[in-house]
DNA sequence: CGGAGTTTGTCACCAGAGTTACAATTGAGC
DNA sequence: GCTCAATTGTAACTCTGGTGACAAACTCCG
């Protein structure tokens, strides 16, 4: 399968998508344009004029955000089918989130000036960035919420949980990664993972984790 | 001044509704309706059907969101001229965020179906709400990497000074409310606050806090 | 003006996460 | 196959933040 079939296929699965035909995905593969990235390359530097949607169609990528103080702060990591909407247009200011290859990657990048020329045509795409954001919104409230919310642990499984759901069972991240993301130390970290693999939930590799129990890390998340 | 010509001056004013002319305004107020709530209400349930576009004109919310247990966290707590958008119809599954009154208040709301008759004239609307979306989803974002990067005090400065740039400088909340926004237990933050006033960064009150030095605050945020 | 309820300030104790350093294991490149 | 870098597991120690209980100060309402 070509990558142009391919992304086309992961944009008609996409969630923020349905309910528009099939004119919109053409739009995006048209207007956009497929790159391809090496290990460790920026997708897109924060502060950077360009700005659109980027869609992951092969590879991974890390999400980092900038904190006060000049602090990079990862937090997410990206698969396949995963979509960031990043409207500078409207928003106002720089750039929210930086991508960061871990692999070798391919995606699709559609330029604001491109959705602007959809627009011309097809105003509704506005309606899809908009669900878009929103997807990315929740995700955002939900990452803020559990660590307001919930210790360590729970808050470890709860991450784990989504990023299993989202991204299938086996998570290619090594530990301290994962620990900055939940802004633990590796060693705590660590210890929770071990006590995971105990119990079961979990098997450890190098530079992996294969989730095995999505029920019983909710549960941990939720006591 | 009419609570009509307050919201209409609210939303001309607003960001994300910057580069429209004045028919979406006057479409956003026609469409959408004037609801005054006690202290105490809830503005909306989470799960509720009714989602769409909410717009503080008077008095203070409170905004809550789920957290895996069904706890449920208080984030954040919005003055007049704050807009949240919830386009349900798109992003799928419940409302993310539900509102709770803490005095007397009146909103502008906005629901779907409202949006949807407005995009059959003016398409654009739905750029207005991507934009709007689009803010909130920085803020979340600002929250969940403070979250995770900053330590305890540094965390509770950036915090202050977000809550003073964007609501003024007299903070209408107990240290309370703050805690639980922060993730912190009261003590901690009522600690930090007095070490604060003590360096002349602001003045505490009864029920309130007047943040006196913004800078100040935010220099100690990137420390 | 006075009392009830709320909010804030203070204390001592302790669980738990961070830090540092190092050893053991795995993977990739030559 | 071998070397080197990256990743992971382990230890002792420190210290920050949570908990519970309580007193003082402030509002609000009658």
């Amino acid at each position: 399968m070509s990558l142009r079939e391919r992304a086309a296929e992961l944009l008609t699965r996409s969630v923020w998508l349905q309910g528009h035909g099939p004119e919109l995905v053409e739009a995006f593969l048209t207007h956009g344009r497929i790159v391809h990235l090496p290990a460790g390359a920026w997708a897109q530097s924060e502060g950077d004029e360009q700005t659109g949607i980027t869609l992951v169609v092969e590879g991974a990528v890390q999400m980092m955000c900038a904190a006060p103080g000049g602090r990079e702060v990862l937090f997410g990591q990206a698969g396949p089918g995963v979509a960031l909407g990043q409207t500078l247009r409207f928003g106002g200011g720089p750039r929210l989130v930086t991508l960061i290859c871990v692999e070798p990657s391919v995606l699709l990048v559609i330029p604001d000036h491109a959705l602007t020329r959809i627009a011309t045509q097809r105003p509704e795409v506005w309606q899809a960035v908009a669900a878009l954001v929103y997807l990315q919104l929740r995700g955002a409230l939900m990452i803020a919420a559990e660590a307001v919310a919930l210790p360590p642990r729970q808050r470890l499984a709860a991450r784990l949980e989504v990023m299993a759901r989202t991204g299938g069972p086996t998570l290619r991240l090594n530990q301290q990664a994962l620990a900055e993301m939940m802004g633990l130390s590796r060693k705590t970290v660590s210890g929770y993972l071990l006590g995971f693999q105990r119990a079961g939930l979990l098997t450890l590799g190098y530079g992996q984790i294969e989730v095995r129990d999505t029920g019983a890390l909710r549960r941990i998340a939720e006591s």
